[in-house]
DNA sequence: CAAATCTCAGCGGCACTGAAATTT
DNA sequence: CAAATTTCAGTGACGCTGAGATTT
């Protein structure tokens, strides 16, 4: 019987170690929110082009926290799906344009309500008041230590 | 001027992308703090082993959530350093049993402190009644979604 | 010329799978 | 025999680095 499988109790102290804990919940209801080819940074990435429109590669970079590598693949999906397009920035050739398609646009409000869908999920065994609680304090640790992490 | 590399505003309303945008800080920040060798999870394997005594490794695997394969490179190098030993297990000659050696015990008292000053200073943006508050809602969200995702 | 942008090749840690060897 | 345990080989996404090509 009982807790053969209680992590130390040293552990269940360390927030770090809680916050490490969820990320594999977090990429798995997300993950099977999208139930698609996407990779979980597809939404991010066409999310900023809703917002700020036609953006180059390295805004994008800053603004998600991805690797300039990484976008690079990211775009070639997208792309090759018809969600976006790259077009050299005739203010800047070395820039590329990168825009959502009308495509990208659909395919944005479909995952966004599979994924709003997949907070509340996450969230769940919450009540309400801590939900919110939790979302402005995680909010308040981005701000802090996630501060020109890229390059 | 203004927040060029400000993430959409959607994405900030999500609890799991907050909570993958804190993944890296949360292990940068106890990278630091162990300062050495270690992989992340060497800790937690010396704490199981302190807190629980000699254990099986698909024991430990089951209580730190590890996969199996894992474990066995974490206990080849905790093993290499002398901070752990594998011995057969007289009762069950499948198994190992793995104990925490003295200087595994010294290792992870040293571990421990910088580990604890590591999660004040991740903390530390937070006034103390919300850091109590995130790490209930964290361990009530672990308790939730981190069951049997093991083998 | 130096600096910025995009692209590509590659590395290392990590979570995971499948299969083999041993033992119950 | 089936099931459990450990081990190894290999896969794939991910974050990152270094270097080259192009443009400013």
């Amino acid at each position: 019987m009982s807790d053969d499988d209680a992590p130390p109790a040293v552990l269940w102290e360390f927030p770090t170690w809680l916050l490490l804990q969820l990320s594999q919940p977090a990429i798995g209801v997300v993950a099977q929110a999208i139930d698609g080819p996407d990779r979980r940074s597809d939404f991010a990435v066409l999310a900023a082009l809703a917002e700020f429109g036609p953006a180059s590669q390295t805004e994008l970079c800053r603004r998600l926290h991805v690797d300039r590598s990484d976008m690079v693949a990211l775009l070639n999906h997208l792309q090759a799906d018809g969600h976006a397009t790259r077009a050299p920035d005739p203010l800047d050739r070395r820039r590329n344009s990168v825009s959502l398609t009308s495509a990208g646009r659909s395919h944005l409000r479909r995952l966004q309500k599979n994924i709003e869908a997949a907070q509340s999920e996450f969230l769940e065994p919450l009540p309400p008041s801590e939900q919110q609680a939790l979302v402005k304090s995680l909010q308040t640790l981005v701000a802090h230590h996630c501060r020109g992490t890229q390059r």
